[in-house]
DNA sequence: ACGATAGGCAAGCAGTCACTTGCCTATCAA
DNA sequence: TTGATAGGCAAGTGACTGCTTGCCTATCGT
């Protein structure tokens, strides 16, 4: 629902793991972390951006696939799509939710 | 600033009162208190949607002009335009992973 | 089997946030 | 001026949130 959406939004370090995501799609837990470090200097530790992935995938803008040990996670964008044009009359023609 | 817009947008509440505001533009405090009252059935008190109303403006969402004692509130949708397309980008939905 | 890697669960702590309460200022009408 | 209306300021409180710490499970390579 949309109120996830904006709640997962209101944090600057997922807004964070959503750009590298947007940059680099399909990253696992670590490969985010240690680019969240080296790129954006935030000194975070895993659980933090363990438990910033979970929000973002309870609000639908993650979603994750397991293959092995490792467990990938890609942008969604359709949420974001929808919630905007709540304020912002589309001029544009939609795909409908 | 964006992190102001989305804290704005994060709470249940102000996402209401833009939600007023654009379907009637212009209200003044006690305008906007009666009707979240009655329309949309919440119990607020009136510091509650003026505290409320001051992080919209903060966040540049909603513009305020002065007349007496009158104090009309106008939502600006600019900065919702804006913070989209951090993630959006407007030509493609989809990207060949 | 073993150790190493990738990730998960849960309790605890500190800071933030939404809301209330109480009192104050400013404008208008009589 | 007096009283009523429209709004503002500030302190206090309870709940939520972001983060850490510690321990646990699952998969891979050797």
């Amino acid at each position: 629902m949309a109120e996830d959406v904006f709640k997962a939004l209101a944090d600057p370090t997922r807004r964070r793991i959503l750009d590298e995501l947007v940059e680099r799609d399909g990253q696992t837990l670590f490969e985010i972390c240690t680019r969240l470090v080296t790129k954006h200097g935030l000194g975070l530790s895993r659980q933090a951006i363990s438990q910033h992935l979970a929000v973002l995938e309870a609000a639908g803008l993650v979603v994750t696939r397991r293959q092995g040990r490792y467990k990938f996670h890609d942008v969604n964008t359709e949420p974001l799509e929808r919630i905007v044009t709540r304020w912002l009359r589309p001029d544009p023609p939609e795909k409908t939710s």
